[in-house]
DNA sequence: CTGAGTGCAAACTTTTTGCAGCATG
DNA sequence: CATGCTGCAAAAAGTTTGCACTCAG
């Protein structure tokens, strides 16, 4: 895909440090970054692309609907692109992994409640934790930590 | 209810800051509090409780399953008393009216999905966000802003 | 060329921690 | 009266902003 074509069809200039990012979220090796771990990766190779520039890409990529922002559980916010299709997370809290999905049943359920209570819903986030099968097999053990570098 | 021994059969000595804030989640003028808010409340009256001291205690009561620390979508923590039942969250994003609720099918719902995926759920957060009735019926216009002091 | 975008540093917000003194059990 | 708890101040962690300089269109 042409990353710059899709820049300034959403109104941003393609500048070097948009398409940088951009490209590591479609890259698709990481697809949930805090504004830290983009950073990190961005200075991999040579770059002086600022942290407060990652944010106000971010930031922007996110207001064009190009990228998903999640708060999560923690204090940190999480990107991923937005593909389209609204999904929810599925986290396990052993090893960090992280399954999308998107259950009809669900969805349709969740209109259903809001507008029992006279509410127009607008947007939703679902984040359930547990244990993946994988964790679950192994004795609760030493597993391995996520996000930090 | 005798705020003291609530404490002390939790393992917390019962010390006056704990007593004020879990004092002040039971008074139920504000069912969600961010530790801001806390501290705010508290120095209503002359008091020296520092800021610290609320977070530490805010963490300790969540702990003890006494409050339910509350993410949402910004970066601050929201505390809410545990009233025994779990139950999710859709907030009004015009007035910042917040409803609980909790419905059957969705529970279960979450659980299929999750066992479909392999996981062993342990907990999950669902917010919604939309326009409740009373903000809807208003021409969409000037919606008074909340969490301001 | 020219305004939008950037890097840097500094500010800000929210939360955590170290430590000496205090109060609960 | 001993240890757990507190206030204060300072540090962390995450994010935002001001400003002079740069670059995409």
């Amino acid at each position: 895909m042409d990353i710059p074509k899709e820049l300034r069809d959403s109104g941003l200039k393609a500048t070097l440090p948009r398409v940088r990012v951009l490209q590591l979220f479609l890259e698709g090796k990481h697809k949930h970054m805090t504004a830290d771990e983009v950073y990190f990766l961005l200075h991999k190779e040579p770059s002086d692309i600022g942290l407060a520039t990652v944010y106000r890409v971010l930031m922007q990529l996110a207001q064009a609907h190009i990228l998903v922002r999640n708060q999560f559980e923690s204090t940190t916010a999480v990107f991923e692109l937005n593909q389209g299709g609204h999904h929810d997370h599925l986290i396990c809290t052993a090893c960090g992994q992280m399954e999308e999905f998107c259950d009809n049943a669900l969805e349709l359920r969740q209109e259903e409640v809001a507008r029992k209570l006279g509410f127009a819903l607008r947007e939703h986030a679902l984040s359930m934790y547990g244990t993946c099968a994988n964790c679950a097999s192994q004795d609760g053990g030493a597993a391995r930590k996520i996000r930090k570098h």
